[in-house]
DNA sequence: ACTAAAGTGTTACTTGCGGTAACTGGAGTC
DNA sequence: GACTCCAGTTACCGCAAGTAACACTTTAGT
């Protein structure tokens, strides 16, 4: 029981997990999220007890593929968010980061945000609700943190900062989510739109012809 | 088959159904999202073909749920969106609405929108995913119609309106969503700290010390 | 009044999935 | 060679969705 084999067998098992989140991966992706264990099993090409050994149940499984994926966006979010330059550039920066994403991945994106589809009616596969929270809530948090780091708001800067994050993660996720089901325009244009939107122009533009408007 | 019988049927038949959405009610409410047909047909008095007679599949009987929670809701807030106030004040308004309503019920709001919860750990009882989706969407696509019907945003206002619907309301779900699992601040804080991005705050703040700010 | 139809309800079943217990076979260890 | 581990298997349990087939009650038609 000495280090070098614990270590060895812990290799090991570190990676056939990765070899299982592979294969689940695949099948998520291509089943949709409602994947049955027994066919992420028989991917793996074994059986599904050893995937509750390695797992525990099916949303430690999930969780495990769900951190994967959220961990990469939110580092390539980072980057977008950390980069050299101004704070609109910065902001359209970070938006096209999040939907080039999820563009480039919608089957990704939606098993992270929308476990249910792919199910055929009840019975979903994954709890997202358990675990898609955590995604929007962590972009949330870092987001609010990158605020209070680097914009004077003032007092109570630490509370409105929060808020922000979360309210301006959330904007971002209704807004590509609604992007990309009906892709009404391009990404860029909805970028611009969005940041519009955050630089005050709802407030600055001019009442319709006919009252008091919006 | 005269007109008179059939409306008689019909009539006992709709009755008949909204007794049992009653019960599907209250089920959902004490039980949470994860409660089974059984259950809810048990709280009816009766037995699940029942239910499935007139609600066709799981997916059916929340649909109708979910349909009059939501009406219920896109009405306050159409009554907020059409006061007649200022831009600002019926933006506040509006987000004071919704807020205070998740706020006054969760049970509601967690059953519309997290559907997973209360379910053990896979096996949620009814599948959100497809129907959450249209309460937010629905709530997008009215903002527009409103923000497009009275704001004047220039050439392509249309799609701005929509991008903008849809975003705001988005903020405004995640906003709430932490929010009411935290509590970290007074419901007029969290509208006034909303409205406050609306209006251009993030743009107008200075940088803090120490560099170019988010 | 007798029958037929139609709606309301039941019991009992199938199917399919998450999850588990108990067994099997092979690798390394003393 | 006996012992222990560990990957892996088969075979099962429990539970919930959904369905088939049967029973009761009312209403209409002749």
């Amino acid at each position: 029981m000495d280090t070098t084999q614990r270590t060895d067998q812990q290799r090991s098992a570190d990676r056939r997990r990765r070899e299982l989140l592979e294969a689940a991966d695949r099948v998520v992706l291509r089943d949709g999220p409602g994947a049955s264990m027994n066919a992420i099993a028989a991917e793996a090409g074994i059986t599904k007890p050893i995937l509750y050994r390695h797992f525990g149940d099916k949303g430690g499984l999930y969780a495990a593929l769900a951190k994967r994926h959220t961990d990469a966006l939110l580092g390539a979010l980072r980057a977008a968010l950390d980069a050299p330059a101004e704070r609109r550039e910065r902001v359209e920066a970070t938006l096209d980061t999040y939907l080039a994403a999820i563009e480039a991945h919608p089957q990704v994106y939606r098993f992270l945000m929308h476990p249910t589809e792919g199910a055929s009616s009840a019975d979903q596969g994954f709890d997202l609700g358990k675990h898609s929270a955590p995604l929007l809530r962590r972009m949330g948090e870092e987001l609010a943190e990158v605020i209070e780091e680097r914009v004077d708001l003032g007092p109570g800067s630490q509370q409105l900062a929060r808020v922000w994050g979360h309210g301006i993660v959330g904007m971002m996720h209704a807004a590509g989510d609604w992007w990309l089901g009906e892709q009404p325009c391009s990404r860029a244009e909805l970028v611009r739109s969005l940041a519009d939107l955050l630089w005050g122009r709802l407030a600055a533009a001019g009442d319709r012809v006919g009252g008091p408007g919006f």
